[in-house]
Formats: structure tokens, sequence, C-alpha cells
DNA sequence: CCCAGTGTTCGATGGCCATCGTACAGTGCT
DNA sequence: AGCACTGTACGATGGCCATCGAACACTGGG
């Protein structure tokens, strides 16, 4: 399950309609294919979740990384979406220069059903 | 929100200045006073995980802290019944020297719907 | 009263992880 | 070409946390 139809390799050239990528093109995990573990581990913290929810305030595709705005460095922003990409929780596009991003809310429900949403709507009163 | 009842009964000794335990009774927090980080951080861990587990899978109260068999020692068991006691996961009783636990599963669940159930019913493939 | 069983606390340790700064690589624009 | 922008890779660092061993505290029973 959960095949990955991303295949794209650094062909050496040919124009392309969009994809001529030189890229290395983001590596995504399905939903399928993470374990609960990695899912909760990946929503036990501060900034993914902000990713998070940032991102379910946005339509598909709308938010570059840069876009998003929190409190750390663009290092550790890239690792945050690489740890998102992992836990099947993000998809990836690029487009230019930038990279857009994709909220996998279908996927990940129907692995993790009612965790996304327990997410996004959990008031956090303190 | 999230009154402590705690009106354990059954001590016999009459005369009680404060509660005649002469032991520290376990400091519980309510669900409804968990922040969401909280209760991830609590579930994102193994051992927790299959405390959890464990622990739905058999009655209320017949469980003790050593009946769990888990590979950590008796110290770190300590500490995550601490850490899932403060994430409103688990309620503690003590009946002689040992120390009964109990799932809280409607209270959890109320606070953080779907949860739970989604815990204790993923199977981990990988 | 001692003892075995149970659980907590303490200090120490090792490892993992979030973060930063910097350097680097692609991309598009002028 | 050069440049500005975007994102990643790398090494280093600091902090948090899971774990252990040992010491301690409480309970009930012989």
């Amino acid at each position: 399950m959960a095949i990955e139809h991303w295949a794209e390799e650094d062909t050496e050239m040919a124009d392309r309609t969009e994809g001529t990528s030189h890229r290395p093109a983001p590596v995504h995990t399905h939903p399928d294919d993470v374990p609960l573990l990695t899912a909760l581990s990946a929503l036990a913290d501060p900034v993914r979740i902000q990713l998070v929810r940032d991102l379910a305030g946005h339509p598909d595709w709308a938010l570059s990384c840069s876009n998003f705005d929190v409190p750390v460095g663009r290092a550790a922003k890239s690792h945050h979406f690489s740890v998102l990409r992992d836990a099947g929780l993000v998809e990836q596009r690029d487009q230019g220069p930038k990279r857009l991003n994709r909220l996998r809310r279908e996927e990940f429900d129907a692995r993790f059903p009612g965790l996304l949403d327990l997410t996004l709507r959990t008031d956090d009163t303190e």
C-alpha cells in the first residue's frame, strides 16, 4: 500500500511542462506507512502544531515555507517540515524557487481518524 | 472546570487530623486541565503507550504498577506513571502497599475525543 | 519487631532533539 | 553574467528526558 508516484530523478535534461528540476524532490511518506508513535511525536511539538494549524487555515498549495510565521530560523523550520513529511502530514511541491505545502487531511485522517481534527480544534487553555 | 472529588473512605482510623495515610497521595490532573501538547507528549513514548494499552485490557483497579510488564526498571516505571497522571490519563488509588491504576477513559475522551481510542486500536505496522 | 514487597526520590548519565549560524545549491529575474 | 530569494545540509551546542542504581519510606504479615 501507499504507492509513491513521485519518482523524479535528476534527468539530465529535456524541457518539461513544469517538472525540470535539478533539485532533489522532497521525500514523502504516506500516512499508511507511518507508525503511531511517529505521528504522535511529530505533533508533540509546539512549533509543528502551529505549522499544521496555520496550514489548515489556508487553501492547499497556498503557502510556501517562508510564509509561516514561527519563532525559529530557516534551518529549524526546514527541519520541522521534514518531520511533518515523514509523519505523512504534509505534502510539498516545488514551484520555482519556492516549496509549496499542502496538508494531507484525508489521507492522514484515514490512517489516524480524529487526530488531525483534534489538533486543529483543541483550544489550549492553560 | 475539573473538580477533583477526592473522598476516599475506607480507612478505619477515626482519628484523622488530615488523612491518616502517612503516605503522600498521588497528585492527579484532570484531563480538562491538560494542554494538548502535554497529552500528545505523554502518548509519544513507546513504554507509556504500552502501559496505556495494557491498562485498557484489564478492569479498573485491577492492576498495580508492578503488574505491568515493560522493559524498564521500577524507577523509570514510576516516572512514566507520573507523566500519565499529569496528562490526565491515569488515576491511582492506594490499597495497602500497592498502588492500583485506572484508565480515565471517559474523562480523557471528553477532553480529547478519539485520541485514546486511536492509541488503543491503531495497529503499528512497520 | 523485623522482613519482604511495593513504589518514590535522588543524583548521574547518555542520548536524542530543537535550535542556531553558516555555507551551499536551485531558481528566476534583470 | 550577476543578484536576490528560497530552502537544505552541516557541524556545534544546549537542554530536555528516559533510564539506571541505590537509598529511602510505607504497608502488611509472620
